[in-house]
RNA sequence: CGGGACGUAGCGCAGCUUGGUAGCGCACCUCGCUUGGGACGAGGGGGUCGCAGGUUCAAAUCCUGUCGUCCCGACCA
């Protein structure tokens, strides 16, 4: 491809409407181009490297024995229907009404499409198990599409789905995914880790998240992870060991049950300083509506709610903190010294989380406006939950050694489903015995938008993208310092033309701008490779620079070639 | 959906307080010159100032409404 013909429009200066550097070097590199919100034309080099990451997913899903099918983006409600989530999924899934009035919707994932595929198509046990997958754009109304195309309300998405008869099969075939997904990323050059986490709105079981580590802010979510064993977990699933023989408030001098002012004593830092005493020697009252219904959720004064988790624990839909009216309209105190004492349970429901477990002579609110009190203990042993989020430097699990905690972008992720879809939508095979059976499921997402811009949040640098090779939309970038100089176009027009013949994916910049736009743009856009075609010429030698690393070297131009062929071809 | 900010040329911005012929830089086009790190000179094209009302002799500027975009939270590949 000669540069003078790419399509691409480099930018002096990045966008003022991107915060995330994947985005903002997307946009000025020349790759994507906002349509509108979350939403984006890919250009070419852009559709190049989607090219390339889709082919690695291809070639490592069809060697694990899946098969490729491709499946409707626009779906009719009835499938949602049968599966029951066209009632919870809420807005995130696009519905519209066709000409005739029918209800459809806009596919944010394919559970009921391909159960209703493989349900009397695949009807006997001797043909499973099986595995199918698609690469495909779905469309998911997010609340607020953010970082380009980190979360886009558009997509490209690999998803694929396993069909068995077997909670033992489909183990199998998870641990499969598992070692195939560990495969294709690397083959993209990236780091994974394989964290334990919430299964959300896909609902199942088990399931695992595969998340690129990054240093960047931009990171999406927490992960926690223990050095001395192979312990990793999601923020929302992550569980953790607490001390708890430091909860003691007697430490401090309050062993006896007492009501003490507190005046504008609201938030636990503040209580802790008034009190003089440590804050994970209170507990916390949080008050949450879920579903429309209050929720008082009594944590360990240091801990903080994790919603998902507490989400999951009600069961509910949806989840937000209660304003101080609904505080005073339920509980007849305003937030800061709100408790569970004297709260009717039957009107308001009442959470213990783990952390409050082993609590002695805690302080805790009054339920009354500027009073506390003191040296409270449990009168009964209340049933604990565990709803709180983990902190750096809590116990691991498994081995109890301190948590770490780093960010990670989610790049794919694999559910057991179960039956989940298969039971309500009735999809059954006939086993050995002649016994209809609703199929055990299991589906398996790469982000491959996503894991394209995961690699540029993890490869980058103050000029720009540094692509590993294996996903770069072009492995060479040949520049002839002046394209007046017939000399060296000549050579620069040689390399190109002798690599192209060989399959080596490359560009000449034949542009009649001078050196400095060209190398300031190859590096933007983040070749891998550069071969320099200036003076040096005259000595029968050129260039060849490696963007990541930046080393030089001068070689001849059948050297040059002959290393391209080399590190390339392999 | 809650909190915050912003909509002026493809991109980045000024002008708005105090109403009076819409500007700058980059990019684009032409010519010249230049050619190892985003040169320089001369000339040129491109904007119903997000949209709709209102106030006014006159609105990018003031008022009201509305739409959109971005950031922080919850959701997710």
């Amino acid at each position: 491809m000669r540069m003078s013909k790419l399509f691409v429009q480099t930018l002096r200066e990045f966008p003022n409407d991107a915060e995330a550097i994947s985005h903002k070097l997307l946009v000025r590199a020349g790759y994507i181009k906002k349509l509108t919100s979350g939403i984006y034309s890919y250009l070419p080099l852009m559709q190049r490297v989607i090219s390339k990451v889709s082919q690695i997913i291809r070639e490592e899903m069809n060697a694990a024995g899946a098969q490729e099918l491709l499946m409707p983006f626009v779906q009719p409600s009835e499938v949602w229907e049968k599966s029951g989530r066209w009632e919870v999924y809420g807005k995130e899934l696009a519905r519209f009404n066709d000409r005739h009035g029918n209800k459809m919707c806009l596919a944010p994932t394919h559970e009921e499409v391909i159960t209703s595929v493989v349900s009397g198509t695949f009807t006997s046990y001797k043909q499973l198990p099986i595995n199918l997958y698609q690469i495909q754009t779905k469309f998911r109304d997010e609340i607020r599409p953010r970082f380009g195309l980190l979360r886009g309300r558009e997509f490209i998405m690999k998803d694929a789905y396993s069909f068995h008869t077997s909670q033992e099969s489909l183990d199998e075939e998870y641990e499969n995914m598992a070692r195939a997904y560990k495969r294709i990323f690397e083959r993209c050059g990236l780091e994974t880790k394989m964290v334990q986490s919430d299964s959300g709105a896909i609902g199942g079981s088990v399931s695992h998240e595969f998340m690129v580590l990054t240093s960047t802010q931009t990171g999406e979510n927490d992960v926690f992870y223990c050095e001395n064993c192979d312990y990793s977990a999601n923020s929302n699933h992550a569980i953790s060991i607490l001390n708890i023989n430091e909860t003691d408030g007697a430490k401090y001098g309050y062993s006896e049950k007492k009501l003490v002012d507190t005046p504008n004593v609201k938030t636990i830092e503040d209580l802790a300083k008034f009190l003089k005493i440590d804050s994970n020697c209170i507990l916390k009252s949080v008050f949450y509506i879920a579903d429309s219904k209050p929720v008082l959720v009594m944590i360990r004064g240091d801990k903080d709610v994790e919603e998902t988790k507490l989400l999951n624990a009600l069961n509910a839909l949806e989840i937000r903190p209660a304003t101080n009216d609904e505080a005073i309209e339920y509980l007849g105190c305003e937030v800061g010294y709100l408790s569970y004492l004297n709260v009717d349970a039957n009107k308001v429901k009442i959470i213990f989380d783990k952390s409050a477990q082993g609590m002695k002579n805690f302080v805790i609110g009054a339920n009354e406006p500027h009073k506390h009190y003191v040296g409270c203990n449990f009168d009964k042993t209340p049933e604990f939950v565990d709803v709180s989020l983990v902190k750096e430097g809590e116990l691991c699990p498994n081995c109890k050694k301190p948590l770490k905690v780093t960010r990670g972008i989610e790049v794919g992720n694999i559910f057991q489903l179960g039956t989940k879809y298969s039971k309500p939508m009735g999809a059954t095979y006939t086993d050995e015995n002649g016994v209809e059976k609703p199929f055990i499921m299991g589906c398996y997402g790469i982000g491959v938008t996503r894991t394209a811009s995961a690699a540029i949040e993890r490869y980058h640098d103050d000029f720009g993208i540094v692509w590993p090779k294996e996903i770069a939309p072009y492995h060479v970038d040949i520049v002839p310092v002046n394209a007046d100089d017939s000399e060296q176009m000549d050579v620069a027009l040689k390399i190109y033309n002798e690599l192209l013949n060989v399959g080596v994916e490359v560009v000449l910049d034949d542009r009649a701008d001078r050196a400095g736009v060209k190398f300031k743009d190859s590096e933007l856009i983040g070749f891998p490779y550069r071969i320099t075609v200036g003076k040096t010429v005259k000595e029968g030698l050129v260039e060849f620079k490696e963007r990541k690393t930046g080393e030089v070297e001068k070689l001849s131009p059948e050297d040059v070639i002959e290393k391209c062929k080399k590190i390339l071809l392999s």
